[in-house]
DNA sequence: TCAAATTTTTACCATTTGGTAAAGTCACGA
DNA sequence: TCGTGACTTTACCAAATGGTAAAAATTTGA
């Protein structure tokens, strides 16, 4: 018996609201939430600041709107672990699937960097809430790969914390690492960098 | 020849320019460039928004000053690298240090990231002509033990991303870090974590 | 087709913010 | 102790920015 008129959004709602949302992650991603201004995104987006406005509540809600939908595709990789599948091949199909991400997606991963790096004031809850559950979950998978000896002795909380910052530096810090190689494909020596390291060190020895 | 007087900078000069940055470091780290306010800087430092812009040109000046002397800081280690000391232990020894930076100086590590991820439009150059060749050496070096068959076959550069990604994590990520752990001492099992993995990844197996 | 609902524009506004001018205060060497 | 230069405060300001009111235009459904 909710008095909230729940209307479905007409197709204009939904091709503006998109444009918004676009020109936001470009904007928020690039500036950060302070240097952001409404006015470049109603720029980037081809409207009317006001007419922004109509869509969306404020600077804040169009941020959040953000980061809410980006959270899900960002933890979404993780959830994937199979629990029966191959340890050793389901971890490292994780890294290469976060990888691909970074370099898909720099500016999610950006905005998301952002987001954490100035400590979270916008999307905390959403950490704890959903983020925190799922790590603890699949913290207790690896836990029991390690108990089975399906997987070498790791720290499981620490090995994710190193998988998520090693793959996202690619997207994170994109300006340096292209300053610094002279490179000519850097993924594919990225991913094989990564292959190798997380191979090495998830790898049970047989004793 | 210079025409430039360039005074010695009084005690007041000295004491007030570090209140400033100091407060400053502050500030930026957690608000970022963008969200920072000279308002906010002048109060953590105790002195009149006028007052500060009589120590510095303004917002940009104070920021980029910061910068630079973080830079420094923050690249050092990596100067300490002794090519002719033992390979992995070298190695090993900066995953310790820089792994202390951060959780020394965290609020360091977040304004750095935090101008990177931005694209680094204030600090490019100094990337470029301090950090590059800087880096380029250190390539070189840990490519040449790696011929000697003192360590094992690893990208050199990647190598380097991986050190600093993993453990600038610990200071950049630390909110996320914090909700995910329920734990005692993060800094002694992200320690023997990093350990475990660069030393699997880095030693030589003898063929 | 035409009225109701939705969307967009025009014209604003209050606050915040980076920055300045100039008067006043303080410290220090002669 | 007094004048000079270093430092600080007061009183501002112009531009930028997040946001609003209301009229105008457009779309939609009967």
């Amino acid at each position: 018996m909710s008095n909230i008129p729940i209307k479905k959004p007409s197709r204009i709602q939904q091709r503006n609201r998109r444009l918004i949302l676009d020109a936001a992650l470009e904007v928020f991603s690039r500036d950060g939430y302070g240097g952001a201004t409404l006015d470049a995104i109603a720029k980037g987006a081809g409207l009317s600041k006001p007419n922004l406005l109509y869509y969306f509540e404020g600077k804040t809600e169009i941020y959040v709107t953000l980061l809410s939908q980006l959270v899900e595709t960002w933890i979404d990789p993780l959830v994937e672990l199979d629990p029966d599948g191959d340890p050793v091949e389901e971890l490292l199909g994780y890294v290469q699937h976060k990888l691909d991400m970074s370099l898909e997606l720099p500016a999610e991963s950006k905005l998301f960097a952002g987001e954490i790096v100035q400590g979270a004031p916008r999307i905390g809850d959403h950490l704890r809430n959903e983020l925190k559950p799922l790590f603890d979950q699949k913290c207790a998978t690896i836990q029991a790969w390690i108990d089975a000896g399906r997987l070498a002795a790791v720290d499981p909380a620490h090995l994710i914390f190193s998988i998520w910052s090693t793959t996202q530096h690619y997207a994170d810090f994109e300006v340096q690492i292209s300053v610094l190689l002279d490179d000519e494909d850097p993924h594919a020596r990225a991913s094989r960098h990564l292959e190798q390291m997380f191979r090495k060190l998830l790898t049970p020895t047989d004793t």
